[in-house]
DNA sequence: GTTGTCGCAACTGTAGTTGTTACGACAGGC
DNA sequence: GCCTGTCGTAACAACTACAGTTGCGACAAC
């Protein structure tokens, strides 16, 4: 289906700016975050604009300028990161509405929205039970 | 997102054959089904080619064919629907790959595709709790 | 004023989904 | 054998979404 890489370019890039922060920096760059995700520092720049609407970031401009976390990577979950790049629904109704005059074309939208709704709040909760701390972690644990 | 409803149109016509059958008619087709869901026979077909080739319907050609269930819409699970339908995961790692060299992008992929596997099975746990039948039903119960 | 970076608009390329037309394959009725 | 209705499927266009790229103005430190 959607196939979709904003989740995990956002977090690579949320990863990446906590560990180099930890190394003593002040700041990190869109430049310098894009080959690591093999991309372009644009994608980079969207996203993180994205996460800084969110709140999770804070962008500074000019000379010396580039971006920081607003928030410890443990207080950011990936549902935080899911909310901040991801606009719409999972799954869609019909595109044009059904016959109102057929009995299932009638009931058939509330009765799968539920279901959707539902199914919604699964993957949220699935998502925050991960924190970015997590995901670090993990990727720091990953064998050489 | 994704913005995709092959899941909600399939599960329409299966209702709507579902349906169709328990009011004595042997056979749906195609030209009889788009309608209700306001769309056109031929994505009507391909999607049910589809749900012919996970074992959910049969269909027969010539001239009083059509489609007809081939199991109980009480053994039918979204799920099973989704797994017919929808091909690819629901999240894509990087497009290109990420730099090995780096310490992050080394380990992201594995971290990430853990979380989204988790993902998916709970997407997964979530559809198959609803049956073909409780959709119709709750489709039969929508205000008229 | 020079420099480095974000902010953002515009455009292109690629892919997926939907809608549409067309036509062959098939099976039943005459 | 021919006609008819339906599936099966290919081909194509339209639309949307995302990724990638270029360009340039805004801003702030020096």
């Amino acid at each position: 289906m959607s196939a979709n890489s904003r989740l995990t370019i956002a977090a690579h890039a949320l990863a990446w700016i906590g560990l180099y922060q930890r190394q003593g920096h002040e700041v990190a760059t869109s430049e310098q975050i894009a080959p690591s995700a093999n991309t372009n520092p644009v994608v980079i720049r969207r996203l993180l604009g994205d996460l800084r609407r969110a709140g999770l970031v804070e962008s500074r401009r000019g000379v010396g300028a580039g971006w920081s976390l607003a928030r410890d990577l443990e207080s950011i979950t990936l549902l935080d990161v899911y909310e901040a790049v991801e606009p719409g629904p999972l799954f869609a109704l019909h595109r044009a509405a059904p016959d109102p005059g057929c009995v299932v074309g009638h009931g058939i939208q509330p009765a799968m929205q539920r279901v959707y709704d539902g199914v919604e709040e699964a993957l949220r909760r699935e998502l925050a039970r991960v924190t970015l701390e997590d995901v670090l972690q993990d990727v720091l644990a990953a064998p050489r």
